[in-house]
RNA sequence: UCCCGGGUAGCUCAGUCGGUAGAGCAGGUGACUGUUAAUCACCCUGUCGGGGGUUCGAAUCCCUCCCCGGGAGCCA
């Protein structure tokens, strides 16, 4: 039996004199007529592809190896052996080529050269197939895997909150409705939908955050984290919005706000360094070709604590500058983008915490603070992504949550389990979410969201 | 949703004053070479985003719709 190799593990051991065997898709076919091709075959495990050798005294050289192109997946034995020319330091003299699936290069899209990621957005089933998806693809593999690894170090429970939700999380944008009726033909009351007539039995959508029911287990089991899918059916049409995108979500019982921000500093530098440390090949790619100053903006993540300041400050200092923003600076009024642009990339040039907003822009859940006017909430904002964190300390008092709810025009009777949560056994209580794609642009310095997730939905796009 | 900028060959783009469409790459053929974004020669490729209008004549001007990108809002 020959051995198979992955053929980031065949370069990296380097198994030369022996027979093995490798499958992969091709890149480029390079003929020399002395009698033999080069084939570079990439497998999807590392960005560095295998110089093949193929001689036409394979008995099936003429008919089939000169035709291979690029797109053509292939299973090949051989042996590996030091090569002579420079650009690599082994390659696979092969002994067998057999062509397992040809890609017309007619009409195969991918060529040799490269692409838009505009265009590529356009073959989202195909792209995985160039260097800087597939790169992407194993730095968000490897990060997905490095959230857990965080969490489970630090004795964090994963919780699977439910991905169809009745609870609306309030403030974090419109749901996506969930209905089994049948559009053509909806059941009204008093000409509304009724949804009493729905699968649930009342209305439902895709949740927009875990964080509530998140809240009901960490008040039983202490530190818990979520990490999954979320769903806003926001009208946004940015680099940074998806409609469909992945969260995590910690939330931990007996911490206050200044813990929230302690977690989520260690948490951002813990991801920085296993792409630093874990994926060095890819990341290097994208400080070369993609963005040059990734590597030096990422290590000054690991430098230093964040600096941290409250909203009020945050609101002297941009009005100390004297800059004249489009959005005035006033206190009371939410933080614009280029108000935190500012601090963020030319105030402090690195990572930013703000802390304890005005309670009137934010939502009900977070905690009040004593001043009366601010809530204990804290946005973490990074340079050339903005806002990668938002989180607070929760309010635990049933009475002062419920004025904020009733202030806020909710109805307290639909969310009576999570007021059961500050009746019974209520303790303080903070978290926050970060948003995966965020941090995979910020890691790898891709300017677009719809390039860091396989099959991007944004508004009017769903497609593959 | 709003403000800009775009949509021309498979891809990336040029196209002057309104005169009937071009380059590079890819693809094909051949030459050459332990090549590696290979190189050289020749060849092929078009609903100029859709619809309507102005004009003798529209890729070009006007209207309208669609799509894409950048920014803003909303947020993660």
């Amino acid at each position: 039996m020959v051995p198979f190799y992955r053929i980031a593990a065949l370069l990296a051991e380097k198994p030369t004199g022996m027979e093995i065997a490798v499958n992969g898709w091709v890149r480029t076919r390079r003929d020399a007529k002395g009698g033999f091709s080069f084939l570079e075959i990439n497998d999807g495990s590392g960005l560095a592809n295998l110089q093949v050798i193929a001689d036409e005294a394979l008995p099936n050289y003429h008919d089939e190896v000169l035709r291979i192109t690029t797109g053509c997946a292939v299973r090949i034995t051989g042996v590996a052996v030091p090569s002579p020319a420079k650009g690599q330091e082994i390659e696979l003299k092969a002994s067998r080529i057999a062509v397992e699936g040809w890609a017309d290069p007619l009409v195969y899209p991918l060529q040799k050269k490269r692409h838009s990621y505009e265009f590529l957005r356009t073959i989202a089933h195909l792209r995985p197939r160039t260097n800087s998806l597939g790169a992407v693809t194993r730095i968000r593999g490897s990060l997905s895997f490095a959230v857990h690894q965080f969490f489970h170090q630090r004795g964090f429970i994963q919780v699977h909150t439910p991905i169809i939700t009745t609870s609306d999380c309030e403030g974090a944008g419109e749901m996506f409705t969930a209905t089994s009726l049948d559009l053509d033909r909806l059941p009204t009351t008093g000409g509304k939908t009724d949804f009493g007539q729905d699968f649930f039995g009342r209305r439902a959508g895709l949740t927009v955050s875990g964080q509530l029911e998140a809240e009901a287990y960490a008040l039983a089991m202490g530190n818990v984290y979520t990490f999954g899918p979320t769903f806003r059916a926001e009208n946004s049409n940015t680099s940074r919005h998806l409609a469909e995108f992945w969260m995590i979500e910690p939330e931990m019982a007996f911490c206050d706000l200044a813990g929230d921000i302690d977690l989520a500093e260690a948490f951002i530098k813990h991801l920085v360094r296993h792409v630093v440390e874990n994926c060095a090949e890819d990341f290097a790619l994208f400080g070369r070709f993609v963005d040059t100053t990734l590597p030096d903006r990422l290590h000054r993540i690991l430098a230093g604590p964040f600096p941290r300041i409250s909203y009020t400050v945050a609101v002297a200092e941009l009005h100390k500058s004297g800059r004249d923003f489009a959005f005035p600076v006033q206190w009371g009024a939410d933080l614009q983008s280029e108000h935190e642009r500012y601090l963020c990339e030319e105030v402090f040039d690195g990572p930013l915490v703000v802390t304890d907003y005005p309670k009137t822009i934010k939502p009900f859940y977070m905690r009040a603070n004593d001043d009366g006017k601010t809530v204990a909430a804290m946005d973490i904002l990074l340079p050339g992504i903005g806002e990668i964190v938002g989180g607070s300390q929760r309010e635990e008092r049933l009475d002062l949550l419920g004025e904020r709810m009733t202030a806020q025009g909710l109805d307290l009777d639909e969310y009576g389990w999570y007021l059961d949560l500050r009746r019974y056994g209520s303790a303080q209580h903070s978290g926050f979410g970060l948003g995966f794609e965020r941090i995979i642009q910020f890691v790898t310095g891709m300017g677009n969201i719809r390039d860091v997730i396989p099959f991007p939905r944004t508004p009017g796009s769903a497609s593959g």
